[in-house]
DNA sequence: TTTAATGCAAACAATTTGCATTGTG
DNA sequence: CACAATGCAAATTGTTTGCATTAAA
């Protein structure tokens, strides 16, 4: 999916619910787009500031981001840390995280076989499975590697 | 596990760190253990002043809590919801959880399947698997049922 | 011109921290 | 008696909200 096309989408989206499409919007999408990694609000809205283009608030960081989720632009992930991250989604397929907490590092998985697994367990307690998060914490190579014997 | 060897297990951590057994580690120690179900330290701290004992404040709920999730006693579960909620471990095999975010309800499962992908995951990532935490939302049962077809 | 969005600052909720006081080992 | 733990209240952090003002549609 280009760009262009994700454009359109964000304004029609808009449009469909008689919300306005105004530069501190427009500004938040796009540089949400504009990264492949996971961000937070609060990193987000020090990009509004140091980058230029038009002010921006926290609380429109806040509210568009929500806005944003709800209209499944991003996704949000808690990485434990106590601060919420997101990623944009469109394009992506969807996919879980294992996640380094030496060093923050966050990495994607697909695995269709756990996905499975999840929809049987749901399936056999009675519940309709809506969404799930999975998350995988452990040492990526490169701190183990550094951390030598002691780690 | 009975409850007098998780005591003494309780008794031997905090003398292998030379921390004191207060009246008030005591009683959410016991507290936490006397409930199956997943309490949050706000709620822990509301039972501290509605039940009877010694005084416990706030602060020492959470400093409390802390320690002896350190000490492996209970483990916390971030449902989402922004609270954290604890449940105590001993006794208890690993599981994961299945959550209603219509009624907040928690049930736990089993799924060895799922957690050996988990490792093959890690292990083709290069990641050292330190632990993990699956949540599966979706809606219950008698939800879905209380929905009728609006749901 | 109608209706939604913004910015700001105050409000919040959950949790943590500094510090003087108290109490366990 | 030494050092750790408590209580309290103030401080933090991340996020939300009320309201007057501004600006899309």
């Amino acid at each position: 999916m280009n760009q262009t096309l994700i454009d359109q989408k964000f304004e029609s989206y808009l449009r469909s619910r008689s919300l306005k499409l105004t530069p501190q919007r427009w500004r938040i999408f796009e540089r949400a787009f504009a990264t492949h990694k996971h961000f937070s609000a609060e990193q987000l809205y020090a990009w509004m500031a140091e980058e230029e283009g038009p002010k921006v608030s926290r609380a429109t960081v806040y509210r568009t981001l929500s806005l944003l989720e709800e209209g499944g632009f991003i996704e949000s992930l808690d990485t434990g840390g106590g601060e919420i991250v997101y990623e944009h989604v469109l394009g992506h397929g969807h996919h879980d995280h294992l996640i380094c907490p030496d060093c923050g590092r966050i990495c994607e998985f697909r695995e269709p076989r756990i996905e499975k697994l999840q929809r049987e367990v749901a399936r056999s307690q009675g519940f309709t499975l809506e969404s799930h998060s999975l998350r995988l914490m452990g040492r990526c190579a490169s701190c183990a590697e550094s951390l030598g014997d002691l780690g």
